[in-house]
DNA sequence: CCAACCAGGATTGTCGACACTTTTTAGTGC
DNA sequence: GCACTAAAAAGTGTCGACAATCCTGGTTGG
């Protein structure tokens, strides 16, 4: 339950000029939640997170709003917000709307493909490529080197509302997810050919078979997890 | 500009229960800017509106908060909010997103289909053919009716987090365009059988196939849009 | 004439206090 | 001991006021 307690007053307005003491206190608590220092389920009280973070309920009030419609709290009016609850039926629904969504990002990367884009692609399996050699076996497919993947595609898809929709809604709680349930897939070498295949479809401007390979690719992951969970 | 000014304080609480006041806030603001009472693109003058709804604007603030997340105004620290503008652009990407979702949610309406669920469904479509030979031509294709389809079909996807994106969040700035561009298609007859091959995938349980036609059938409908939108 | 600068006004961000609701707790009767 | 009631405590919803910031128009100097 101990948070950071120290909002990064100074940090991370570089790109939007100010952020408002709502925003940080928005991040702190998105971190918190993702990260499992506010646990999945648990209660929250306005007044005691306003002491902490020594700010007015109004403010904090925001943050939560702002939580809310991220799907990473729940509230109830005259209630109050509880951390949402994890659940198996939760992350195989994620999968469902990532295999979707990523796929037609991977599709439309495929379609507007910069030079740029595809450098940048290869250049991050590259350094994976170094990593999986070095730590051979489990290390790959991590929440850092994958995360970064599936990031870098979305983001050359061009279509400002898919980017928006899964980089700054859906993969927090993927995040939430893969923290707390602590995703460590043994998909290691499996899944990083498959990432240099859909780089490869995306290089050669085939949005088609890039679209079907990343579905597969996601698709794949969740089999792996389904099973994992119905063993348990 | 003019706009409901009255906050249905009994109606629509039967579901959730008492609902607060940023909420009726949210939901009135949200019908304006959806049918255009509050122009795309204009600015949102906070003591305007407070005074116009007769509520502080801390309570306004909370509901404007919420619009943003829904992605139908924009805020800027210490400047203020606007409505979201209108563009080709923006149009064509949330026909792409929706092409992704709901060839998804057809996928897992067939894989998942119930009784009730194919009842309702060839229920509504009667409903709307008998609708289509009473009005024969460009009546059907509107509004009402194939929003009532698409939206119904999600619902029997069985994803909480598939339906909450689509008919809580993507179909408002959905609904948006429609308004204020007056999308009146003329793919009356040919949008009708698509719907009926869609719902006859569904009934079979053929998940594959129904993804496939959904996703025809959205970009049929793109395409129709781009090409008008490039002749103008 | 144009650019930079500097009030004045208006708007946004933040706060503390009050009203109402829900939850907890203490008490009473059976 | 248990169920029901009622008071009190805690929590949420709402409001009005103050402080910080931004936009507007006019002014000054080059």
């Amino acid at each position: 339950m101990a948070s950071t307690d120290q909002l990064t007053k100074a940090g991370e307005q570089a790109l939007t000029g100010t952020q408002s003491l709502a925003d940080r206190l928005f991040l702190s608590l998105r971190k918190d939640i993702v990260e499992g220092r506010m646990a999945a389920g648990s209660k929250i009280s306005e007044p005691e997170l306003a002491r902490r973070f020594d700010a007015s309920r109004g403010s904090l009030r925001e943050a939560l709003m702002r939580l809310d419609s991220l799907g990473l709290i729940e509230r109830r009016v005259n209630v109050g917000a509880r951390v949402v609850a994890l659940s198996d039926r939760g992350l195989l629904e994620l999968y469902d709307v990532r295999e979707a969504l990523e796929g037609m990002a991977c599709r439309l990367a495929a379609e507007n493909r910069t030079d740029a884009d595809i450098a940048e692609l290869r250049q991050m399996l590259a350094r994976h490529e170094q990593q999986e050699e070095l730590q051979a076996g489990t290390a790959y497919y991590q929440p850092e080197g994958d995360f970064d993947f599936h990031f870098r595609i979305v983001q050359a898809s061009n279509n400002e509302l898919l980017i928006d929709t899964l980089c700054n809604k859906l993969y927090y709680r993927v995040r939430m997810y893969r923290y707390q349930l602590g995703m460590a897939s043994p998909r290691a070498h499996r899944a990083f050919r498959e990432h240099s295949h859909i780089i490869e479809a995306i290089e050669a401007g085939d949005g088609e078979l890039a679209e079907i390979l990343m579905r597969r690719h996601i698709r794949a992951s969740r089999s792996n997890i389904a099973k994992k969970l119905s063993s348990s």
